[in-house]
DNA sequence: CGAAGGATTGACGCTTCTCAAATAGGGTGG
DNA sequence: CCACCCTATTTGAGAAGCGTCAATCCTTCG
């Protein structure tokens, strides 16, 4: 294991989800995945300067909607939900962040959302100003920024059409797809889903209750779509799951 | 009125919304609205020669959700409703375009949305390369267009919530209070909110059923809230509305 | 003036929510 | 290592909000 000073590595490794094990940005795990891949050897080497390592133990926030929006964040480990809230509590949650994800970069100087931690965080994380420095000048990671910017305005949409359109079972199974091919992409294939967040976290972003996701997930394994296990789903017809999950 | 050839003034001019009477730039009524406000007078004599000014009526496509992305759209006049649609037809209204607005950027070579016209447009259309082309070597242009990227983005998370978490009387009261806000902005300050898409594409909007906006509606009427006219509503009490649509 | 499409209203039903209780799981201290 | 506690999850019963279906009304436009 890893014995970089600070570093949380038990609980890290037990999320067995990849990160930066050697605070060098040339071997990042997550960089392909991340803005950093529009870096070269060179870039990242000054690049690697401006970050600062840093960890989150869950619950912790990395920041609050609305605070002055002083860094950008690098997720290397870990998973965060990021979440709007109604004055009377009432919780939206807009994504969840993983390994590879870019947060807290924005036009304005304030946060647009809040993000806290869900399963222990570790980040590279810079200020925003030496970022906008670094980045100004750097047309390629420009260019990488816009594409994550018009990546997540498509999945704002997606989510869009989720809440306004899709029934509670679409909505679950959708969640359950979506997340899964998320995992994929930062390595983890295994065949059960693992499901860091809670039951009130997953109903937050679905736009349903705690209840109703639970009914329904019961509902699917009576069903044999799925197993549910603990910290996870294990998807048993995963072709019924994208059939109503179907964009 | 204007006599510039092609320009269907009488409806334009019917739609009380300004519009780019003289079709150069310099003298455009929404310039300082939408991303040409970042351009100065060199770079607005430049910027004239890309664009072409184009129009559309009712019920016009100006884009489909996945085919390849040719243009991007500076509205003018007129206004537009962008959506997505699930493959059983259901639809999700993502947001309704008004002078000012920017349409069709986005970083990949491919439409995320559909875009047709609810009230007669007139549009300042330039080719994506040819804007590309322009911009890159703008950062003032460049600035803004990422302004615009991430004010979007901000407007669908409030949509999100909205989406998620709000009762079907503040979905529409909410609805209601945006867009007066948004008329306000380009200067159609009058006592009634004018509506110009149909309760159906409300519907679509707010997740809800025609029959919930439209019974919505009527018992604002009965409150006393406002009141229902042809092509809008009046409003009486915008304190209760603007309560109901409390962030 | 009549036709057509949009909007409203009513009756009814179903999905989802709320409230409440039971159960399971994870962590802690003895 | 086990018992206990605290929290998360599941399950049930009942209610309600919103959707569906259908009829009527209104507006617009030919």
């Amino acid at each position: 294991m890893s014995s970089v000073p600070g570093m949380q590595t038990t609980d890290v490794a037990r999320s067995d989800l990849k990160y930066n094990k050697s605070q060098l940005c040339s071997l990042c795990d997550v960089r392909s995945l991340g803005i950093c891949g529009a870096l070269d050897q060179t870039d990242l080497l000054q690049f690697e300067r401006l970050g600062r390592h840093v960890h989150f133990a869950a619950k912790e926030a990395l920041f609050t909607v609305g605070e002055p929006a002083g860094y950008v964040y690098n997720l290397t480990a870990g998973v965060v939900r990021l979440y709007r809230l109604l004055p009377d509590g009432r919780r939206q949650i807009i994504g969840f962040a993983l390994p590879g994800d870019f947060l807290g970069t924005t036009a304005f100087d304030r946060y647009g959302f809040s993000a806290d931690v869900i399963e222990t965080v570790a980040a590279c994380r810079v200020t925003r100003d030496a970022f906008s420095l670094f980045s100004e000048s750097r047309p390629h990671l420009l260019r990488r920024i816009n594409e994550f910017a018009s990546r997540e305005l498509m999945l704002a949409y997606d989510q869009m059409l989720l809440l306004g359109q899709r029934t509670a079972k679409e909505k679950v199974a959708t969640f359950l797809i979506g997340w899964r091919d998320r995992l994929a992409r930062i390595g983890d294939t295994k065949k059960t889903i693992r499901l860091p967040m809670s039951r009130q976290d997953i109903a937050d972003f679905l736009g349903l209750s705690i209840e109703t996701v639970s009914r329904t997930l019961t509902a699917f394994e009576r069903e044999k779509m799925l197993v549910i296990v603990t910290g996870g789903v294990r998807l048993l017809d995963a072709g019924r799951a994208e059939a109503l999950a179907a964009v």
